[in-house]
DNA sequence: CACAATACCTGCTAGC
DNA sequence: TGCTAGCAGGTATTGT
């Protein structure tokens, strides 16, 4: 159930054991895990290629393939709710959630589970590499992600705050978790409309932005290795999941409202 | 166009 | 103990 400093911790987890190393057999053992081209197609495709860089682009993991090949550069996996890529010693004994295989020779494979089956995994061409990351708003902890940026976005946008903060064409990698902290920290009601925050509001809450992913990104990644754990373990999260507990800042009782169908935690003592 | 509601899946747990 | 409603860190699609 990644948001994007869990998925740069998968990455960071998985780099050292793949890259460089040659796909020998894949498998999508289950049906609606492929989002294009088809599972057969992947499973004839990928044999033979050998995987080169790994990169992360919002929510996206990027298996960049060596050489170039035609007409497939890249294999997209997005983890959605509750996916993982973990480095299994062999294909054999998978995890019953085990939704693609790709084994990588010396007894090692990568294997995305995925329990909730929500996760997608695609084949892409150098032009849907670049139609998927232009699609996507900037990295919240690149140079480009300025005030200026942020402002720019939340001019332009009447949603409420916190749909604005969850909006990946607007900001990249935010999710459900962290834009509740995000929004505590940086004092504001997740209902307010993003086009109605002030200067120095925006001037707050691209500081909690850059400062709570960046140490979530810390904290991510620094427990990996430990299977099923997430960074959220090691992060300090004050309002999430903090219904009827007193706000650590202020001691009134933290509430929990529907936002889009999904929990939005927040102190109504001091955001406003 | 912008936004809200729903669909997609399985597993866990709080409460009866 | 055993059942069930509700909820889960995301996003594509459908509807207004």
């Amino acid at each position: 159930m990644p948001e994007m400093p869990e998925v740069e911790a998968v990455c960071r987890r998985i780099r050292p054991h793949v890259t460089g190393r040659t796909i020998e057999r894949a498998r999508l053992p289950r049906p609606g895990t492929a989002a294009g081209p088809a599972a057969d197609e992947i499973e004839r495709w990928l044999p033979g290629k050998r995987i080169g860089r790994v990169l992360r682009r919002g929510k996206n993991i990027l298996l960049y393939l060596a050489g170039k090949p035609i007409p497939w550069r890249a294999v997209q996996v997005h983890l959605r709710m509750t996916g993982d890529l973990e480095i299994a010693p062999d294909a054999r004994l998978l995890p019953a959630g085990a939704r693609m295989i790709l084994e990588l020779g010396a007894r090692r494979a990568l294997v995305f589970n995925d329990p909730r089956a929500l996760g997608r995994v695609r084949l892409l061409t150098p032009d849907q590499v670049r139609q998927m990351c232009a699609s996507l708003g900037p990295e919240p902890l690149a140079a480009a992600f300025t005030i200026e940026r942020l402002a720019a976005e939340a001019r332009s946008c009447r949603k409420p705050v916190k749909l604005f903060l969850l909006d990946q064409e607007r900001i990249a990698g935010i999710g459900n978790i962290y834009a509740a902290e995000i929004l505590h920290a940086s004092r504001i009601h997740p209902r307010r409309p993003a086009n109605a925050l002030s200067k120095p509001r925006l001037a707050l809450l691209h500081a909690a932005i850059r400062n709570i992913m960046s140490r979530a990104v810390q904290s991510a990644s620094a427990v990996y290795g430990e299977p099923g754990r997430w960074g959220e373990d090691e992060f300090p999260l004050l309002v999430y999941g903090r219904e009827s507990e007193p706000c650590a800042r202020c001691g009134r009782s933290i509430r929990r409202i529907p936002q889009a169908g999904r929990s939005t935690y927040y102190c109504p003592g001091c955001q406003r």
